[in-house]
DNA sequence: ACGAGGTCCTGCGAGC
DNA sequence: TGCTCGCAGGACCTCG
């Protein structure tokens, strides 16, 4: 389920494959997975573009595309939960075909593919107003050093919600979801449904410090991989060998053994946490 | 303005 | 064995 890390990774992997290629004539098997542009004329985007630029916002690859004569657009792909982006220098699979969302041949032959099995994934075709609209929609950058303590702890006093709804609020904070809010509250020793007001300055700055080097690490270990995440050249993350609480409901926590309980009362997702550890 | 909850999708695993 | 059912989840939408 990619989140920052994962996408980064997919971003680094791909930009050297992509950037300064060209996009051939682009197919689309499911086009339910478009946002506010018809199937017709975002396939009429991309044909013929260079791909200038490759960069991750949030949890998204955004994808600037350049030809003669227009003006710059930006592809932003969210990859939702099952999605993936590969390069390809074979043909696919009967298999890769079927998951193949958007297909987009390049100009030496290999092939450009957005894969997503339940299509929870988004595509966007944004002129530069849309891309600055998208852009000034989402929250700072938790890895931008100037996100400082101050900033987050004016993020987080600014909500009576629980702490782990506001890190994953993409309003408020980019690029973190399920996975690195459990792991960080987990790290910061801090109770995942306290509301985030209530936390105290120590207490934001120890969440960011943590969040920080849990996303650092996980770039390190290129993502974690449960099931279909997969880098930008095919390749299993390795970080779910890291995790303290995502995933291990019921098994001991590996800091003081407690077992670790679980809940869906906050913004019904999963939560993980050890009751000992995380007051 | 903010928050709560529903919706999209399909594969998989639990349970009968 | 074969079926049904519920869950996983990010972002967007509607409603209160």
């Amino acid at each position: 389920m990619p989140e920052l890390p994962e996408v980064d990774t997919i971003v680094r992997d791909l930009r050297p494959l992509v950037v300064g290629h060209r996009l051939g004539r682009p197919t689309m098997r499911h086009h339910d997975v478009l946002r506010g542009i018809t199937k017709p004329r975002f396939l009429a985007g991309l044909d013929g573009a260079r791909i200038a630029r490759l960069d991750r916002r949030a949890k998204h690859a955004v994808f600037t595309l350049a030809r003669h004569g227009d003006a710059p657009r930006r592809l932003v792909v969210q990859p939702g939960m099952t999605g993936s982006l590969l390069v390809y220098d074979r043909a696919l699979t009967d298999d890769e075909r079927r998951y193949a969302v958007l297909r987009a041949p390049l100009d030496d032959g290999r092939e450009l593919v957005y894969r997503d099995v339940r299509r929870i994934g988004r595509l966007y075709l944004l002129d530069e107003d849309g891309y600055a609209r998208y852009d000034a929609a989402i929250g700072p950058e938790p890895l931008d050093p100037a996100l400082d303590a101050a900033a987050f702890g004016r993020i987080l006093g600014g909500s009576r919600q629980a702490v782990k709804k506001v890190l994953m609020d993409q309003r408020k904070l980019a690029g973190v979801g399920n996975i690195y809010a459990n792991e960080a509250l987990f790290a910061a020793g801090i109770d995942p449904s306290k509301p985030a007001s209530r936390l105290a300055p120590a207490a934001h700055a120890r969440l960011l410090d943590e969040l920080r080097r849990i996303l650092r690490a996980a770039i390190a270990s290129q993502g974690t991989t449960f099931r279909d995440y997969r880098t930008g050249t095919g390749e299993r993350g390795n970080f779910q060998l890291e995790l303290f609480v995502y995933g291990r409901e019921g098994e001991p926590c590996k800091v003081c053994g407690t077992r670790l309980g679980a809940t869906h009362d906050i913004d019904a997702r999963v939560t993980v946490f050890c009751h000992r550890c995380q007051r």
